[in-house]
DNA sequence: TCCCCCACTGAATTTGGATTCAAACCCACG
DNA sequence: CGTGGGTTTGAATCCAAATTCAGTGGGGGA
């Protein structure tokens, strides 16, 4: 049937042609006669054929791998993220070799150099800044980077995100609809630029109606640490009846401490809104009023934007902020007049 | 600074000595004189020098990549068995190349084909049933295969899993010391030898009381089948008042459809008991009684029998099945004369 | 009929690094 | 001081496929 190794000169053999014609024959855009390309597809499938990525790659130096650094999967919004990410890139004819920079972050330095000793075509970085130093090893490399649900200043980096700032707006907005008395905010990691937009679009919002934050602790996108802030919070007299939380991963941390270790209830004493829309803040027991990112589109553009680079290494990086729907569910008190027929679908 | 693209030939160059002999420093076990080895780190350092994976593994014929198949990252178990997969293999030097099998299952050997022209050195299969005739590819291109979270009756196939066959007997011993009237079963896909596992173990331990399952529906491992399984086995008149669900995903929708849709209370009115122990298990909204899946040693067993393999291609293949402890917590009916101060960890 | 042009072909080269082979070298021992 | 053993070394080869380059052949137009 086959050998252990079939390689383009053995199918060469037996078609009775040249090794180059081998190859032409699978190579997309390479001439070669209906009759030679009929005679090479016979022998390969005889031989069972097929041709070697890595021998390409080498030769090409396109290996149509790209890098993905992620820092951890536990926050829903990755696995699908990365679920989508590759069933997209797998259709563009381009794999996705993972890389977790899950431990301290100065192996981020390490953890590229295995990437771009792959010759990646493209990496993705989800969650994870990128300093200059480690842009410049990859824009020397000629490899071109998108921070996916990152931003940074770099105007030369580019980054799909959705629109933080917007989105901190309107969840300020709604939230100001409901009348609450106390506006607390549980923050996420300080260092992400979702973080700082969030809450930057909150406070304007609300500064535009006077108000500000009334309280605010710090999650740092960990349920654990989420857990602590919300007693934190409430720790202190005169606690919030509106808390935004900086995504929804933290959020139901948060609710599950108002409702279990507070004895409140949401939203009867407090609404909690969030930020992502992964599918558990659709799940009953949450049923969480929250920002969407929109995935779907997030991932799309950071596909195209990647493949865009790599086809033409001189084209300008691209900035994207995607806009993403508040999607209302009953985790928050409703605004005067809402009823609970506005939220159903 | 650096190159666009800086080769062992440069460094040879600059180092003054042969190509072979940068080559030979940056070969583990290798040998090459102290001299030498300075002299050509030196002039790596400053050319910026890295060797070139995918050359490196066109010569040795060792890609360290390993393939990883996946079919959907929505119940946390994978995301969770991926992260540590991953880590773990990237300790060894290795890494991880995703292919995501979400899309029907006929294009599986598309996509094994793919990982194969890849020149993986090992593939681990997550939750994928494979053809003994995909199997053969592999065999065939001296690719070892291990199945992870599945096993199969082929000899020949190495597969790490739980198990759940004791597992379910677990789940049965526990549930009959709650004086059960009438257990409910909730099924996963019918094709995954965990499905058939758990229930057969659940079944043979209720046979072993004079019992039987009363009420089983299917599920399919996914939430909308669990949420519609769920109201049929309440449609029909005398429903459960303990069910065992096949794993903790589908027991989530289980448990929202019980308490928000059928008005029932957990564990007043049913008790419910998931497989996985994931980390929303224990979120106090569910606060789920579930049987332990050890990722740990699960990952740690797979990436050692991959290694195993590869580096000894006659070895011969192992299955394995991990015990998991049953951890009860609240969405249970404690049996008599237990106290909930026995479940404070 | 002749010639030109173009599509096609195969030999040779390239990619970057590991490895083989034989020569060169070094040190120690006799 | 000479020789044997072991270590280093560089030239050459290899890995598998893509590509360059220099033909080869066929078909159409003049």
């Amino acid at each position: 049937m086959s050998q252990i190794k079939v390689t383009s000169a053995d199918v060469a053999a037996l078609a009775g042609v040249s090794q180059s014609a081998v190859s032409r024959v699978f190579t997309p855009g390479a001439s070669a006669s209906a009759k030679t390309a009929l005679k090479v597809r016979e022998a390969a499938v005889k031989l069972g054929y097929r041709p070697n990525s890595i021998a390409r790659a080498m030769v090409s130096g396109k290996s149509r791998i790209i890098g993905l650094v992620v820092a951890y999967l536990e926050n829903q919004f990755y696995p699908e993220a990365l679920e989508k990410l590759s069933a997209m890139l797998q259709d563009r004819g381009y794999h996705v070799l993972i890389f977790m920079a899950n431990t301290a972050t100065d192996n981020l330095d390490e953890i590229l150099d295995e990437i771009l000793d792959y010759q990646v075509d493209g990496i993705v970085a989800a969650s994870v800044a990128l300093s200059s130093q480690l842009l410049d090893r990859c824009q020397n490399a000629g490899v071109p980077v998108v921070l996916f649900n990152r931003s940074q200043d770099l105007q030369s980096l580019s980054s799909v995100t959705s629109d933080n700032f917007q989105g901190g707006r309107k969840v300020a907005e709604f939230l100001l609809a409901t009348a609450p008395n106390r506006i607390g905010y549980i923050a996420g990691w300080e260092g992400a630029s979702t973080q700082r937009d969030r809450e930057f679009g909150f406070r304007q919002r609300l500064a535009e109606d006077g108000r500000d934050i009334d309280l605010r602790t710090i999650g740092n996108f960990h349920m654990d640490s989420a857990r602590q802030a919300t007693l934190e919070m409430f720790d202190r007299g005169d606690p919030p009846d509106a808390i935004f939380v900086a995504n929804d991963h933290m959020a139901f941390a948060v609710m599950d401490t108002l409702r279990f270790e507070l004895g409140l209830l949401v939203p009867h004493d407090v609404s909690v809104v969030g930020y992502d829309d992964v599918p558990t803040a659709a799940w009953r027991a949450y049923d969480l009023t929250t920002v969407r990112q929109p995935v779907n589109q997030m991932v799309a553009r950071t596909v195209e934007t990647l493949l865009r680079q790599i086809d033409d290494p001189d084209s300008t990086p691209s900035r994207v902020a995607l806009d993403g729907p508040l999607i209302i569910r009953r985790s928050v008190r409703l605004p005067e007049g809402w009823t609970n027929e506005t939220l159903c679908e």
